[in-house]
RNA sequence: CGGGGUGUGGCGAAGUUUGGUAUCGCGCUUGGUUCGGGACCAAGAGGCCGCCGGUUCGAAUCCGGCCACUCCGACCA
């Protein structure tokens, strides 16, 4: 065997847990850096990963009533000006847009981070009557954010996302929007990417700029770290007084639409890498994979082994599973470690024995025995393969998560959980300058007030006041 | 933006201390032998040593500046 493997592998994860990550990203082939720092090529494979992810998200939108705009690249200053928190929020962080050709513009524009006042400017123009609301849009665009330093996925100055925006006639029906698409993303995190999440609202600290209420759902990465894999605000009418949106409602009276937004990124394939993946390298979800199964035929120099190998083929795609064959010249060893390393669901090997028996070998990404399956009904059995893979992630991802949550009952207990990797429940005051301490002596941040609460003390161990709630406290990305 | 590390064919590295015109492995190309877990043989192609300037007869190597990537912090989806 080859002594020199070094190149073809990757950083063992329990040694190096960020290089290991940036290994899989550049030798899954999903992304290649650019010229420019912090903007990434997402590479073919990457961004089907992307499509994937998109197509399925976008018809949940769909069937939820939402429907898809596009709004300009560009925001002048003074419409981004006109929130306050929002424009603090994100002013310090905006590339800035100044000539035109070779004049200079009257007013500097600054490349989208978020797209709140220009979907306010617009919701201006049409939102007059009650009969107008709700406005359920989305859109799917790349923003801009200057970030000091990036990783790919996870911190890109350029990302991909999608952006909802809804406007409603009351407080009742935005508030319970914010809800339904957090519920969304959950139940697309848990089901379609196989990870668990732990739904929650942010503390006033941590929610986003110019929103009431910000809510999130917060995953745990394989190294015990926070992810925070989407989110849901709740802005009451705070966007539509600064924009003067209004409409005449039934009464005939003049009233502010109160308004929503919720967004998902590219970020969340850095979470899936980061859930699932092991010292093979990348390990996909069967829903979301761009190749579910690659079929590799063994010996293909023997007579019949390529044809009955594009058969094989052919009869899963016609069953609608995406599948890929590889009839390259590279060794068996070779292959096998290729897409491991790619992290396609399952691979399925066909040679002259099996076809003699009438049989194809089967083995998961996910590891144990490999399978043995009649070539007879193979579509059937496959699918339910990738349904074993689908259901084994998950529970590997749900088990590191309940694993390495804790109760915590003082500030040290919390620091030296978390440090070793975990995430800490414990009560607290709701005071923000009890969540600053925690940051300052446990390093951490609080991930969210979550839904599912416990009562585990009465007291804020911070301060020793009475407690109000009970928050996940962790080490975040 | 603060602290560290690294820049040498596509990738990973040696060479830098002690200046003398670039070496190795992988990959790539062509032909052949192999083929049930990272195959083997043979012949090839490919580099102004991150960029700019300085010292020198001569710089990958010494000096100055810049840039990029990366890790750890602060900030964020």
């Amino acid at each position: 065997m080859a002594k020199d493997k070094k190149v073809e592998q990757i950083t063992d994860m329990d040694v190096d847990f960020t290089q290991w990550y940036t290994d899989v990203c550049t030798k899954a082939e999903l992304i290649d850096y650019s010229s420019i720092k912090g903007m990434f090529i997402y590479r073919p494979y990457g961004y089907a990963i992307w499509e994937n992810i998109q197509s399925i998200l976008d018809a949940e939108f769909k069937k939820l009533g939402h429907q898809n705009v596009y709004l300009p690249m560009l925001i002048p200053e003074s419409l981004l000006q006109k929130e306050k928190d929002h424009v603090e929020g994100f002013a310090p962080e905006c590339a800035w847009v100044t000539m035109g050709g070779a004049d200079k513009l009257e007013e500097r524009c600054c490349i989208r981070p978020t797209s709140e006042t220009l979907f306010c400017e617009h919701y201006k123009n049409v939102i007059h009557s009650w009969r107008d609301l709700p406005k359920l849009y989305n859109q799917w665009c790349s923003v801009l954010r200057w970030e000091k330093t990036s990783r790919p996925f996870l911190r890109h100055r350029e990302f991909l996302w999608q952006e909802g925006h809804t406007m409603h006639a009351t407080e009742e029906e935005a508030r319970a929007e914010t809800q339904r698409m957090l519920n969304v993303y959950a139940d697309f995190m848990e089901n379609v990417l196989a990870m668990p999440v732990i739904r929650g609202r942010k503390t006033d600290k941590e929610k986003f700029n110019g929103a009431e209420e910000t809510y999130t759902v917060e995953c745990m990465m394989h190294d015990k770290k926070a992810l925070q894999g989407g989110t849901s605000h709740y802005f009451g009418d705070g966007f539509a007084r600064a924009f003067d949106i209004t409409y005449t409602g039934r009464d005939n009276q003049l009233h502010h639409p109160y308004q929503t937004s919720w967004g998902v990124s590219t970020r969340m394939i850095g979470g899936i890498i980061m859930t699932h993946g092991d010292n093979s390298g990348l390990v996909l979800p069967p829903k979301i994979a761009p190749i579910q199964i690659i079929v590799v035929p063994v010996a293909m120099h023997k007579e019949g082994v390529q044809e009955a190998a594009g058969k094989l083929l052919e009869t899963l795609k016609n069953a609608g599973i995406r599948g890929e064959i590889d009839l390259s010249d590279q060794s068996m060893g070779w292959k096998a470690a290729q897409y491991e390393m790619k992290g396609v669901p399952v691979r399925l090997e066909l040679g002259p024995r099996d076809i003699e028996n009438g049989v194809c070998v089967a083995a998961k990404r996910t590891g144990g025995e490999k399978l043995t399956l009649p070539l007879e009904n193979v579509a059937d059995t496959v699918k339910k393969v990738l349904e074993d893979v689908q259901k084994e992630m998950y529970e590997k991802a749900l088990k590191n998560l309940t694993d390495n949550t804790f109760d915590a009952h003082s500030v040290e207990e919390v620091r030296d959980g978390c440090q070793k990797g975990g995430f800490a429940r414990m009560m607290w005051c709701g005071d923000e300058a009890c969540e600053v301490k925690m940051k300052e002596q446990a390093g951490v941040t609080s991930r969210c007030i979550p839904f599912d609460q416990h009562h585990i003390g009465d007291v804020c161990p911070v301060c020793g006041k009475p407690a109000k709630q009970m928050v996940i406290w962790g080490i975040a990305y």
